[in-house]
DNA sequence: CCAAAAACAGAAAATATATTCCATTTTATT
DNA sequence: AATAAAATGGAATATATTTTCTGTTTTTGG
């Protein structure tokens, strides 16, 4: 395979990676996925440590280069120095555009998306302080001890609802989301058995079918574990367990990361603590 | 003059040579000037192009460094090219001490909550680093130009659809969710329409469904974006549009937060698009 | 203004680094 | 299953780069 002329940008350069990535050979691939993976370690090391740390022979990365079209190892190496480069255009363009848009209104998407992850990202960095490691133990141990799991959430609240039940089944939980579909709410709710536990999770203006499942849970003596947004919510008072989540929020629009981050935690304390169980019975 | 601990950080570095500029040589004080004040230059080039840069001569600088405790330029060389390393030490190393701290009282589920929360906060912080300007527009710019937008995604990947398809509708989108209710994804994603748009979330191991769903729509030229989390994606090379995220990780576990940072982000800036076209109209 | 010491530039030597070549292994094809 | 083609790893080579050494120039102190 021979290029006339090779990529001048980084961008350009993973285009063709991705082009041209099925008919490269295993190890061309291996280098192909290590330059798209970690590019930064790319940009300084030497072709001996690259090599070393992508797992394959330094004369491979020559070869990967020169597929390319570059004359050598180093002439593509200068791409990932660039992309590093402070003063390179792209940078100081990216810092002027973030500037401006944040300053400024900032309705260019770019500007939105860095509005978005700054305060999605503090969002999430208070979310530990927010959540008590007490009530946060006493979730894991309802979900633990249940026989199956059912997972309910309208509207906004169906997107975390969706991920917890990929999640619980993931770690062998045996989960249901209750989705609705046929309009079977009722029916899907009233299937849970006693040995089982509800999950909701329910934001403002905190839809009926999710009260009306949570309800119905809660008088059959169901645990139910309630992921809100608010002490007032209308199912704090009744759950067994409930975890408060204070979302980001940009522009009068609400987020959804720190429920998926808790969300993950949450499965992923669940499953060391049943490894845990099964160890010591 | 002879230093027994030459600095480890740039910091350090800068600070003694702010301290020990006086008692510099005329053209050791030019090195210096030249270090504090461009130095990204000193991370890449070799000694012969740095000292042309900088008016002096090679060994001067090698010079420079002995003079500050370094057995060569090369050594102090490598400050300079850490601090350029994208992945700021303050996050690897909070995280670092999350790791620790939680090795040390066991797998709490609060301390689990705590790297995940780091984690993904440092992830999305750096998601408008990754995410090119431009490619966010085009994007936008295809779904504001749609009829409808058909979303898919499974496993992991589902949730992020259900969000957009909630979002898309939010905003007075038509937007259709294709979940694959009854078996009927190839009939679902049969019915785009030729000024409809396709929106596809995949991740490794990249499930057949969106493949077939994209292939469909990209063969009948309906407008295809693509998030996905690699360039060596299979969905990556075919797509109009194609944002690649990198997601946190810890323990193993992906996380989906960045991404649906950039669902949030995309949605709103192309509310804000329609708005403005619709005013311009 | 002169002498001594330090600083400097240039060239040579030493080192490290990338690249090429070739034998061997792997993969694809008949 | 056998052969041809391609890919790979290792060693040798070529190249580039840094560092050291030395004669010369500049600076400093009397």
């Amino acid at each position: 395979m021979l290029e006339q002329a090779p990529p001048q940008t980084l961008a350009d350069l993973k285009e063709a990676i991705s082009e041209q990535h099925a008919s490269l050979s295993k190890r061309l691939r291996q280098v192909a996925q290590y330059l798209v993976d970690s590019p930064d370690k790319i940009a300084f090391g030497t072709v001996a440590v690259i090599a070393q740390d992508a797992g394959v022979h330094p004369s491979t990365l020559v070869r990967f280069a020169n597929a390319f079209g570059y004359s050598g190892f180093t002439e593509m190496q200068r791409l990932f120095q660039q992309q590093l480069i402070r003063e390179s255009p792209s940078y100081s363009e990216r810092i002027r555009l973030a500037r401006e848009s944040i300053d400024a209104e900032g309705d260019s998407p770019w500007g939105l998306l860095n509005q978005f992850a700054l305060a999605n990202a503090g969002a999430i960095e208070q979310l530990s302080n927010d959540v008590d490691g007490e009530t946060l133990m006493r979730a894991v141990d309802v979900l633990a001890g249940a026989e199956a799991v059912h997972v309910v959430g309208v509207r906004r609240a169906f997107t975390v609802a969706s991920y917890f039940a990929y999640l619980l089944r993931h770690i062998d939980r045996r989960a249901f989301l209750i989705d609705g579909v046929g309009g079977m709410y009722k029916e899907q709710y009233s299937a849970i058995g006693a040995q089982d536990a509800l999950l909701a999770i329910s934001f403002h203006p905190y839809g009926s079918e999710t009260q009306d499942a949570v309800r119905a849970a809660v008088e059959r003596g169901v645990p139910t574990i309630v992921i809100t947004d608010s002490e007032l919510s209308p199912l704090a008072p009744v759950a067994d367990v409930c975890l408060t989540i204070k979302e980001a929020e940009v522009h009068g629009f609400r987020s959804l990361t720190s429920t998926m981050c808790l969300a993950q935690s949450l499965s992923i304390a669940l499953a060391h603590a049943l490894e845990k169980q099964k160890a010591g019975a």
